[in-house]
DNA sequence: CGCGCGTTAATGTCTAGACATAACACTTCC
DNA sequence: GGAAGTGTTATGTCTAGACATTAACGCGCG
């Protein structure tokens, strides 16, 4: 009948107390000597459940202060997250496939920050056979030299990326433009309606590995989020 | 010379040989027993490591057959921060100003969620006085009646919420879409611009709270987020 | 009053053990 | 050959201590 550990209950005891709101932020919980008491278990034990909380950012911990709930962050700021292409399709219960539109190899640009040598791929995405992303991408061949013999037309660059080069760092961009000539004509849509346009750049030990620009049909697509914060 | 505890320097250790490609997904971790004799320390310090990692994500643990690299989440995703505006104006190192628009009080209605009385209100976000973002609000006077009395001409609505109503639990819908008329003269653009939307909807125990429509200029904003998936 | 400074209360780390538990490998028995 | 039991290995939890580190507190002194 033991089920869960100790150490989880006494921080499951207090989070739930958090989150009810009977302690508040800022509200200070009883020492490690007072639970080690509460509970009659040796203090390494509470001091594991404080930690964990302290580590998933419940609880702030000092030295000679105690511990203390913490604070939600000032300015609370909260997260979107950026799924993968063809899990967003599926997701949505429809049938994902893609076409390699173009494909090309040359020399990387400087400003590009890929190396020496790039292959530079167009791929449309499809939901159901309707169009739903128009990507372009980089991918640097001094850091994937795989990527030169791959089959684009198998699996989408990005999965294949995926699978063969995990990234360090990535930086995102999201921004609203208007779709120019060559997008409009993929994607079906009229010159200039608004598309969601999402940069993606990647690292790999400091080493540049692909840049990706993918464009979603504005009145198609929604970036969504469902966001609490007590939860890590 | 102690400076970092021992635990932290064994996670990393390993945290780097992962983070490098040594070791790679799937790699079987030294058992800890091998661990405790390279460092010459107890096992259960060097299980602590072992536990923040695997509390990461970084490592799966299991009893018998040992430590292993994760695998990366199948569907890589990531995440992007969506900043509270004034902070965001600010962090730019410009000045944040606003103009209240409009403001009315009137029946909620069935679908928005809100209750029975709504406070409706249009704001102007400017920084260094060019407009940044219109936005329009909706902000329960059932959950939130403080808010009728409320000076938002003094402090913009969203900052007034988040010192006097903490949210719980927020949904938030990223979008592209052409300006409307009004949206257009508000932000000084020509019909049909592309333009970002952000939508927000906030709830405190179940209960609706507010919703927001911020709209971005297109050309002018993005939103920008590093990312690195071995940091949590 | 306020400025140092020692005291001490709290957390942070670590140890050397112990027993529990899960899962795989192997043997035995039918 | 298969099922049931048995051993082995690695992680999971816990204990009862020890010493380190930090910073709030209070006291005394000028």
């Amino acid at each position: 009948m033991d089920q869960e550990p100790l150490h989880r209950r006494i921080a499951g005891d207090i989070e739930r107390r958090i989150a009810s709101g009977e302690w508040r932020p800022g509200f200070r919980i009883p020492t490690e000597a007072e639970l080690t008491a509460e509970y009659g278990c040796a203090r390494m034990t509470v001091s594991r459940a404080m930690s964990d909380l302290s580590a998933r950012g419940l609880v702030v911990r000092r030295r000679r202060a105690g511990t203390v709930v913490a604070h939600p962050p000032v300015h609370s700021s909260a997260l979107v997250a950026i799924p993968d292409i063809q899990s967003e399709v599926e997701g949505r219960g429809l049938a994902y496939t893609h076409r390699l539109l173009g494909r090309i190899v040359r020399p990387a640009l400087p400003d590009e920050g890929l190396g020496e040598r790039v292959i530079e791929l167009e791929t449309l995405h499809l939901a159901d056979d309707l169009p739903f992303v128009f990507e372009r991408r980089l991918i640097s061949l001094d850091a994937a030299p795989e990527a030169e013999a791959a089959d684009f037309t198998a699996q989408p660059p990005g999965g294949w990326l995926l699978a063969h080069m995990p990234w360090t760092e990535a930086e995102h961009r999201i921004s609203a433009v208007g779709a120019d000539r060559e997008t409009a004509a993929g994607l079906g849509l009229a010159d200039g309606a608004p598309c969601l346009r999402l940069e993606r750049r990647t690292w790999r030990d400091g080493q540049g590995v692909t840049w990706a620009s993918q464009i979603f049909p504005g009145a198609a697509y929604d970036l969504v989020a469902r966001f609490s914060p007590t939860k890590g």
